[in-house]
DNA sequence: AAGGTGCCCAACCGCGTGTTT
DNA sequence: CAAACACGCGGTTGGGCACCT
């Protein structure tokens, strides 16, 4: 729909210098007055409100142009923190600049800067997003590669049987290379925030992965990627289950609980008993199990009959290796099953796990002092420069 | 060299608020 | 008090430019 100075035949878009000319000496003589008046009394066949902006932002004098200076740019960003969008405000503490200068340099600069810096351009705190959908990805990795990025467990797989070196769950995650060095440039320039984070969680290519000032954005994408590369891994599993592994299969509730169910590699699937429940009980797992027979837990030989169920003390720093011992087939030699240790650890990192986000919160001035290095930020000292 | 893409920023637009009639 | 008018603000647009392929 054409705007009314279309209608009226007003000239729009850029102005020329004899416009400019012609504003500046009617204003100088004159005064800007009445600004719908004064585009007919200046000989300009503008609009008023185009004649007052082209004055305001442009050639009214003092204005000042060019780059804005580092104290000038921290300013904005402080007073922003404090006046949000106001940049009428704003502009009334940076003597030259306009606040559609300020807006544009808000829009263009600053606000990528800061979101690179892992701050919420909004509310002036550590971003937020990151640590959500980390929390939720990590949340729900399979116990396997959960376990598999803690550091302490690559540098402890020697004796665990099905290992998950970086390489292969990068291969099994991401199969087409073009999709994963297409997200690794999504997902670079990852925060300082976002970094401090996954070193939490383990390896530099966790870092690759997830480490990303983009994934605000990128959020639903990367959330349907994450699912369809959570589906090749689960059907890897599914694929793969057939080894001389005895745990057939781990699922992880919604109350954080490992239901393992397992045969052995011996065909004594014939057999009751094969299913064992660990639970996370705080400082001990509880391992329960319905056997006909009778199980043994770990080195003290407690049993497992009928249905029942066995304490066993953990910590952190020392997972223990919970063996399983059947006792209903003396026949058969192999009949040791050990719970693989990357799930006994995933249980310790779903208790540390997820990292809140109120741990990293601080006050906006607080945040910006240890950005900026400026022991001035403080509330009282901002507030009395505006007031 | 030409077309595509993304960025920057001057200018525009719509709306809310204050003032005048 | 209400309507009309004027102004200012913040969000958005689009033309120009630089860079890339």
């Amino acid at each position: 729909m054409a705007s009314s100075d279309d209608m009226s035949g007003l000239k729009k878009g850029p102005w020329t210098p004899e416009e400019d000319q012609k504003l500046v000496e009617y204003i100088h003589n004159n005064g800007h007055g009445n600004w719908r008046a004064l585009p007919k009394l200046a000989g300009l066949n503008r609009c008023g409100k185009s004649c007052r902006l082209r004055w305001t932002n442009y050639l009214r004098p003092g204005i000042k142009r060019g780059k804005f200076s580092d104290d000038e740019e921290k300013l904005i960003i402080k007073l922003h923190s404090f006046l949000g969008n106001k940049w009428s405000a704003i502009a009334t503490c940076l003597p030259g600049r306009t606040d559609n200068e300020i807006k544009n340099y808000w829009n263009t600069h600053l606000r990528k800067k800061l979101l690179q810096m892992g701050i919420d351009p909004v509310t002036h705190r550590p971003r937020t997003d990151h640590i959500n959908l980390i929390n939720a990805l990590i949340g729900n990795l399979p116990p396997q590669l959960l376990a598999a990025v803690s550091s302490n467990f690559i540098n402890s797989t020697n004796n665990i049987n099905r290992q998950f070196d970086m390489n292969t769950l990068t291969n099994f995650l991401f199969p087409d290379t073009a999709q994963l060095i297409h997200h690794i440039q999504l997902l670079q320039n990852s925060s300082s925030l976002v970094h401090s984070l996954i070193s939490n969680a383990g390896t530099d290519h966790l870092n690759q992965i997830f480490g990303s000032q983009n994934l605000c954005d990128q959020n639903h994408q990367l959330q349907e990627y994450y699912n369809s590369a959570l589906m090749n891994y689960q059907q890897f599993l599914s694929n793969n289950s057939s080894d001389d592994s005895s745990i057939d299969n781990f699922v992880l509730d919604s109350s954080d609980n490992v239901h393992a169910e397992f045969t052995d590699a011996n065909n004594l699937s014939g057999k009751n008993g094969n299913a064992i429940n660990v639970t996370n009980g705080g400082d001990q797992l509880m391992v329960s199990g319905t056997c006909s027979t009778s199980l043994s837990c770990g080195n003290a030989g407690s049993v497992i009959t009928g249905s029942d169920q066995i304490l066993r003390n953990i910590s952190v720093d020392d997972v223990p290796k919970l063996e399983i011992m059947r006792h209903d087939s003396p026949e058969c030699p192999n009949n040791s099953i050990e719970l693989p240790k990357e799930n006994m650890r995933e249980i310790y990192l779903k208790q540390q796990l997820p990292i809140q986000p109120s741990s990293v919160s601080t006050s906006t001035f607080e945040a910006w002092g240890q950005i900026m290095g400026d022991e001035e930020a403080n509330d009282s000292y901002w507030r009395e420069i505006i007031e």
